[in-house]
DNA sequence: GAAACCACCTTGAGTTTGCAACCGGTTGGA
DNA sequence: TCCAACCGGTTGCAAACTCAAGGTGGTTTC
């Protein structure tokens, strides 16, 4: 693949620089889908099941994603981050502090971003553990930020001030 | 402008989610191009005239520029970075620094990658503080972070190491 | 008065997107 | 044994977008 620029923007805008590719790591990130009926159904955003299929091989050649084939089920496939993609945590932080900031978000999809903004490298480095071992085999952290995440978002549907 | 949803990651991608958004407001934000003509032909990518066009009046219209004629050449339009799109420097940085360490860029686009990330928040603020300078007449600031950045990239041309 | 420069537009071919319907195979329960 | 539900996708199609090349009308400089 010829590359527009070596510029280190450039090259991360070359890998997911598109309106679906990190809608897609998102909802692997922080909504558990790992499977693309799972995707398909949970995405708000109403992806197509041609755009999902083609993020999909799309990153995984470019190592953002692995694809392995369930046991138990010999037609279910999974993905799974790799540590590329758990490496984005600190830029998805980042793009979901400057939407909080700039683009008015809805309270309860917007806590997220406050919370993992707030929580600063030592959090996203919990983050990363966890993801770690949720996808990648590594050992369990004594941390769960996702549940702090889901806590905090469930409170926030229910109407509690966070 | 109807949204794909309310959440903060997708809201970003909304607002310049493709392959030339953020070019352009990085050429303008590291690269100190104002103009047309200067974007043009200052882009390593090679950005073709009607994209940048495109992108021009886009970034107007989401308020991540401002477009206002020079006083001295009637024909002229200088762009500037808002607020909005200064608050984008920590993602730029995270971005960059993704780039670094995950796609190998060539050397001398990459120093200023790696700067930008070892200097942290601070340096950011500092950079953040020189951009409200330069674009929305806000105060000198006593530190230039533009030239420590074009410092190191020039040393790096030369095939120093920094 | 001519040449250079200014921001940007037009054209046309090619690519990508989004939607809806569909596919063959697998699984779990009755 | 049958069948409905589920599995990861694929197909066809129209609309939208992308791109390079070349051009536009006007302004400034020499």
């Amino acid at each position: 693949m010829p590359r527009r620029s070596g510029c280190p923007i450039n090259l991360t805008l070359e890998t997911f620089g598109d309106r679906w590719s990190l809608i897609v790591l998102r909802d692997i990130m922080f909504g558990k889908a790992r499977t693309f009926r799972a995707l398909l159904a949970g995405n708000i955003e109403g992806i197509a099941s041609n755009i999902l299929a083609d993020r999909l091989a799309r990153l995984v050649a470019h190592g953002l994603l692995s694809r392995q084939g369930d046991p138990a089920h010999s037609q279910r496939v999974i993905y799974s981050l790799t540590e590329a993609s758990i490496g984005l945590v600190p830029m998805m932080a980042m793009m979901g502090a400057w939407g909080l900031r700039y683009r008015s978000p809805s309270p309860e999809l917007g806590i997220r971003a406050r919370l993992l903004e707030d929580g600063g490298p030592e959090l996203w480095a919990a983050f990363m553990d966890e993801l770690r071992h949720l996808h990648l085999a590594g050992p369990e952290p004594a941390r769960s930020v996702m549940g702090e995440l889901q806590t905090a978002f469930q409170a926030m549907s229910r109407g509690e001030t966070v």
